[in-house]
DNA sequence: ATGAACACGTGATTC
DNA sequence: TGAATCACGTGTTCA
């Protein structure tokens, strides 16, 4: 971990100490939560963050897909991850409710590209995986619509790029040699991998358990195959989703007429990129676990981990799918290595940038326009708008504090005449309130010893202290323990030289005080 | 007016109510100043907005240049606009102090793409227009550098743009032809047209007084020959400074090799944009009056007036200084004039895009990179900072005013009877009573640690107790010790899962609680 | 040389 | 059919 989390602040920290998940969906959500990490990652594109005490830490999950808890989630995270946390299964503190579930597929076509991009026609057909709010299983079906052909460094043009069926691919790339060696089963593709994340585990301690070993072979372990009966589907299914998203929008990336060169490597020369490819398999989600207490590690840019695994994902699943846009013969200008790296170098900072935009969006409230420009304006509007409201506030708060202070200062020049009303005013008659009180009252000259044992409903320790106020007793030394549903209670008081009680006295009133009800004081 | 001032709000309505001119310089001050007009001055690129009370109404200007207010100026501005407003001269509420002084070239250097531009070497020949803070007159004799030609309609190109003193310039345009009409001075094309701008004051009303009149060929006289002694030497000298700045600004855009293309017409068809060049007449300074009251007018867009104004004057007056790249022959593939207008409208599409940049740059303290990113990134933590500060200080309001209502009510119950303190409530020192109270709470998850110290008088472990059953807090255990005159408390709690506090929230509510908690109780 | 940041022209898309 | 917006590839300029 590159940051640390301290003392239950923030998500992550609440989760560790209170032992219940954490789980927040919904870009706005994310910017609101009272968490730094949270608006960290709603900066940086995700849109569903997670999470999960396990035994000596945190773990993380994050998706820059919108994921909605359900407990059949919660039980497949316990199972991939195999830890026995003690959290009931349905308990804890979802951030999801009314509001986000408001926002399901409508809202977030606002905010989220990959959503946006369902509106191309050449979507339509994985449409409907879209709209489901419990996406889990069965969506990675909807993807074979998707034709996939072998064209090994082909090139081949699609003169048409209107017609969003014809696309063509070439699947010489490393990453999709790995798909294709697990089979043409059209789920393959829908994998994860644990990615370096995990790696950092092994320097962590043991923080998440045995099933996620940080073997590096893990990683292609994960992508290649999905043979592990439970945790396999699982994934798949579980980030299925997203999947099919990202794919129907490489469609239509590569539907454009222009030279849509590969993302992660270029397709004539597939093998210069292979190095670079174990070390950006394609992933969905990220997984990642904070050290509970704070682990100090590497001097690393904070948000560095989070900015780079959001890039990651949203630049590198469209690996697998390719097409030979028109231009046809070599590259235009090129032969050095610089263009393309220019060109992928250009091309992350525009999406580094509409990253940053869809965050400003999420935070600007009423963005009529979905325009860029306007974004910016309401942005600017809603600064200011924001900071002479703090203002306001600020002088309304300063205003109210010198009056305060002005009543305070009366009121302690007008001491207290409170309706004088002394224990002889009060009956003796005591409700049937207080079941199974106990109390013992000794007198030692002006000083006086109570001891109280009461139920703990209704604030009984409120009425004592009540009570010993309104006998004029000063309170000496006071202190209240509570057992299973019991309430002891112990002080010792002095009276005032002109009041002194007996401790018959002083137990009748004060049993009058607290048998009456409660409701009545303020 | 497509806007309407009430009541003395904002800059415009403050002009106008006392009668004193308003002037701010700066693009931060614009922005951070308490009125709308002059944010979306700032919006639109204004770095000075003046707001000068004229009889019946207000007179705006405003310019993209950084122009500091002077008695000079005012006497300018009075003598063109001859009005006879008993403002002081030098009174009234200059919003240029100190701090705008403070940030004269360097600092603008990073909002104000104009001033950057001068950054350019081609333009240092003119660089030292640019320090001077009263930059009013014989500014515009630096200008002189940029070596004018006359090449009707002719194709000369520069092949070595690095070069700045190579420039070219075609002077086909009308408007050139306009200002060459007036002679070889070089002042005459530092000229100001009263644009349409004034054209609306037939219809607003003699708002503006006598010299300018909506007549339309007020524009071409201004434009086109300065006659009259006065003013046209004060507009020269006034507006002198910003057009050095941006012909160097647009010597610099067209030193790129690319095919540079004119802003407002195209070069080689001149004659094409003629009939729109008296529409757009190059214009430095905006002139625009706010009709005083509040005038209705058409259900135009909002800021529209604005930001025409702004983009004319970015987009317009780089149409007298011209140059041939070395694009050489015809436009790449063009003839039909769809091309050239795509090329322009993205043009103004990225300017206003860039104009947002920079205004929202303004807006936003801390941007420690310049870099577009982070300053979208910057803008969304510092929205949410503003946020989560708007949110504490509304809770401390509420409190304060809970407070406050308590204290109030005590009184009122309390008709002062100043005689009546009895020895009970004594204190006879009229010293602070909450003084020395301290109060220190943790939250652990659903659990909260308070600490509290006060003075032992009015019964604070009553208060407390009392203060905690309100907040539906369950005592788990509570201590109360009494040294010399101090009380010390300290009680751990649960809150309910309902109603979780942050510290901070706790802290605030126990403390208006019980500061206010009062004798009345019961 | 290298990478980051920016502006520009261009094609596509949408209304 | 324009107008507006967007994304993309490219050239340029700074460190």
């Amino acid at each position: 971990m590159t940051q640390s989390f301290i003392n239950g602040g923030g998500l992550p920290g609440q989760a560790f100490y209170t032992g219940a998940p954490a789980w927040v969906t919904g870009a706005d959500r994310l910017a609101a939560a009272p968490c730094d990490r949270a608006r960290q990652a709603q900066l940086f594109g995700l849109q569903t963050m997670v999470c999960v005490p396990v035994g000596s830490g945190v773990l993380e999950l994050g998706s820059t897909d919108v994921v909605f808890h359900s407990p059949e989630i919660m039980g497949k995270i316990r199972v991939l991850f195999n830890f026995s946390t003690p959290d009931a299964p349905s308990v804890a503190s979802w951030l999801t409710p009314q509001t986000a579930a408001a926002t399901p597929a409508t809202d977030q076509g606002e905010t989220d590209p990959s959503v946006l991009w369902l509106t191309d026609p050449s979507a339509v057909d994985i449409k409907d995986s879209v709209s489901p709010v419990s996406a889990t299983a069965d969506l990675s079906v909807t993807k074979p619509p998707i034709q996939l052909e072998n064209n090994p460094s082909s090139s081949i043009l699609t003169e048409s790029p209107s017609s969003s069926m014809q696309i063509q691919r070439t699947h010489n790339q490393p990453q999709q040699q790995l798909h294709q060696s697990s089979g043409s089963d059209p789920h393959t593709h829908l994998v994860f991998s644990k990615k370096f994340n995990f790696s950092e585990f092994a320097s962590n301690g043991s923080v998440v358990p045995q099933s996620a070993k940080p073997e590096p072979s893990d990683i292609l372990d994960f992508a290649g195959s999905n043979r592990n009966p439970s945790p396999a589907p699982v994934t798949g299914s579980f980030f299925s989703h997203h999947q099919a998203i990202t794919a129907a929008a490489d469609d239509k990336r590569n539907k454009r007429s222009t030279g849509a060169t590969s993302r992660a490597s270029n397709n004539d020369e597939g093998m210069i990129s292979f190095s670079s490819a174990p070390a950006r398999p394609p992933s969905d989600v990220l997984f990642k676990s904070s050290g509970g207490g704070g682990i100090l590690d590497g001097p690393d840019s904070d948000q560095s981990d989070l900015e780079a695994s959001a890039r990651e994902v949203e630049s590198i699943q469209p690996v697998e799918p390719e097409k030979r846009p028109k231009k046809r013969g070599r590259k235009p200008a090129n032969g050095r290595e610089e263009p393309l790296n220019h060109v992928e170098a250009e091309r992350q900072r525009r999406e580094k940038l509409n990253q940053r935009f869809y965050a400003l969006r999420a935070v600007v409230p009423n963005v009529s326009k979905m325009d860029k420009a306007s974004l910016l304006g309401d942005a600017v509007s809603y600064i200011n708008e924001l900071r002479s409201k703090l203002e306001a506030l600020e002088i309304d708060k300063e205003e109210l504090r010198a009056q305060a202070e002005a009543l305070e200062k009366e009121r302690e020049s007008n001491p207290m005449p409170p309706p004088d009303h002394d224990l002889r005013t009060m009956n003796g008659s005591g409700g049937g309130r207080c079941h199974g009180v106990e109390m013992e009252v000794k007198t030692l000259g002006s000083e006086a010893m109570i001891r109280l044992q009461c139920l703990k409903r209704n604030h009984p320790a409120a009425k004592l202290m009540a009570a010993l106020r309104d006998l004029d007793l000063d309170v000496h030394y006071a202190s209240v323990s509570v057992v299973e549903e019991f309430m002891i209670q112990q002080a010792t008081v002095k009276m005032s030289p002109s009041r002194a009680y007996t401790p018959e006295q002083l137990r009748a009133a004060l049993y009058s005080k607290l048998a009456a009800e409660a409701p009545i004081s303020r």
